[in-house]
Formats: structure tokens, sequence, C-alpha cells
DNA sequence: CTGATCTAAAGCCATGATAGCCTCCTGATT
DNA sequence: AATCAGGAGGCTATCATGGCTTTAGATCAG
């Protein structure tokens, strides 16, 4: 799976936020998505750090878009809260384990590079503001 | 992940099948790959179900290529190992927790399905021998 | 200024999928 | 019949995913 659950709540959060004036606090979010607010809550936090959300603590706080829409890419989203950018495919960490030292079969990465660039793109090139418009 | 080690080991094992006259042993080849026999013999099993492969038992038994290197494209391979059509995405099966009920928030699955479109299309259009070729 | 209350932040568990292992069964060759 | 190699199934460890509980910090009433 490229897109978790994590994600996808990650961006349905921000098309509501997207449509608020104000800071929504994260069991709004939770009620409104019919999300376990706990984990949400995570993901938002996950968010704000990576400056696509701005968090307030305290009464009227809550989680509020800090960019414009267009200023925020599906990639940056995944990548915020997965912590790590999507990949099609894990190499093998050890030289030992990793098949490609082989000379003979080292020829399947090039293929997985190029898949995984084609979706590093779309992603990166896809805005906020375009899921908002479909 | 969309691709995973069992995929890795399936390709780098059509590989080397594709180099070899005769058929080869299911140990042999991860002697050759370094990998777990019991674990590839199980992806080499699925390869032949689909149609993929050729199994002979008995002495010289072994595995060969079914088809011409570019009849196996890298779908038909990925689907055979992981069971089913690699998803970018799953959708929550129970219609009460699929959020795409609510009005507002249904956009997201379109820039989805898009991207899985390109992604089957990549994967349907490589074949073994694209990836020889490289 | 103080503390009670509200909300985000951080850390901690449970479940399920992935990766790898082992054993017995079936069919082919000699 | 004996042996060799694939077929089939279950078993275990590990790790990511998903969800819960406790801690830290901001606001506001008094």
């Amino acid at each position: 799976m490229l897109i978790t659950k994590a994600s996808e709540y990650a961006i349905l959060s921000l098309i509501i936020l997207s449509k608020s004036a104000n800071p929504l606090r994260s069991e709004t979010l939770s009620n409104d998505l019919q999300i376990p607010k706990s984990f949400l809550a995570k993901i938002l936090q996950s968010l704000a750090k990576s400056d696509i959300l701005k968090s307030y603590k305290g009464v009227n706080g809550g989680f509020s878009l800090a960019k414009d829409t267009k200023d925020i890419s599906m990639l940056d989203v995944i990548k915020s809260v997965e912590g790590k950018t999507p990949a099609v495919f894990e190499c093998s960490p050890s030289i030992k384990e990793c098949p490609s030292n082989k000379a003979h079969i080292c020829s399947i990465w090039p293929f997985l590079n190029k898949l995984q660039g084609k979706i590093d793109i779309f992603l990166g090139e896809l805005s906020l503001a375009d899921i908002l418009e479909e």
C-alpha cells in the first residue's frame, strides 16, 4: 500500500480545514470524518510539524492551514504523515543481502526508479487546490 | 510498499531463468540469489500456477519460462506473487466507515484512481524482455 | 497571580500483514 | 522400488499500522 489510512485521513482533514475560516479542534474533525480521534490527533501533529498546519493550544485552539491550498502538494502531505517519501520499493539495506551486487541481475532497478519517478512527479505536482477543484 | 520482497525475488528469478536453456531447480536459484529457499519455492509455485513458469518434477526437474520474455508483463508477475493487483490505496470496506459517503469529502478518490491507472499501465506494458534490454 | 480547564503533544500497546522456516505429500524419472 | 524435485500447508518472528492513555502547555475566571 502506498497511501495508508493515515494519509487518507490527512487529506480528508485538509479538505475540511480548507473550507473553514477559523481553526478546528481535532475532535471536531474526528467527529466529522468518523475517525478515531486519538489516531487523527497524531496525524494532525505530523502535519503541524511539517508546517502544513498551524496548531493552537488552549481554549478555542485547534488546527488551521499554514499555507495556501495551491502550495500544499500531496507528496508533502504523504511524506509528512508517513515519515518518508512513499516508496514503491525498498532496497535490501545490507550490501551482502542486496542481490544487485551480482552483475547479471542488477537490471531490475532502473524500471523501478522510473516508476518511482513518475509517482513522485504525479504526487508532487498535485496540490490540495487541484483536489478541491475536481 | 507496492512491490514486496516476494515480487523482487520473482523478477530476479525470471531474469536468471530467461538466460538458461534448461530448467533450473529452486535450490539453484536460491543459492544464486542468496534467498531463503523455502520462501523462494513458494514464489515459484505461484508463478507456475499463473502459467508464467512451467514446472517439472522428479530428477532433472525444475522451473523454466512458460512464455516468451516479451509476453510476461511485470503486472502479471506482481499479481501472481502478491495474489492481487498492486493497489496504491485500499478503500475502507464498510460503507459506514468509508468517508466518501459524505458529500463534501468524496473528492479525494479521483486523483488516486488516476495514479492507480498510470501505475497499472506502466507495469502492464513493461515486459520481462524490456527489463532484460535495459 | 493562581489554578482550573481546555486542547495539542508525546509516549505506549494491540493487531495484522510480511518475510522466512519446516514438514509432509505427490508425481516423475531411473 | 528408490530417489529426486516440486506442491501444499501450517508455524514463527518481526515490523508497520492503527488506536488508546498520559503529559505538557495555553487560556481565562476569579
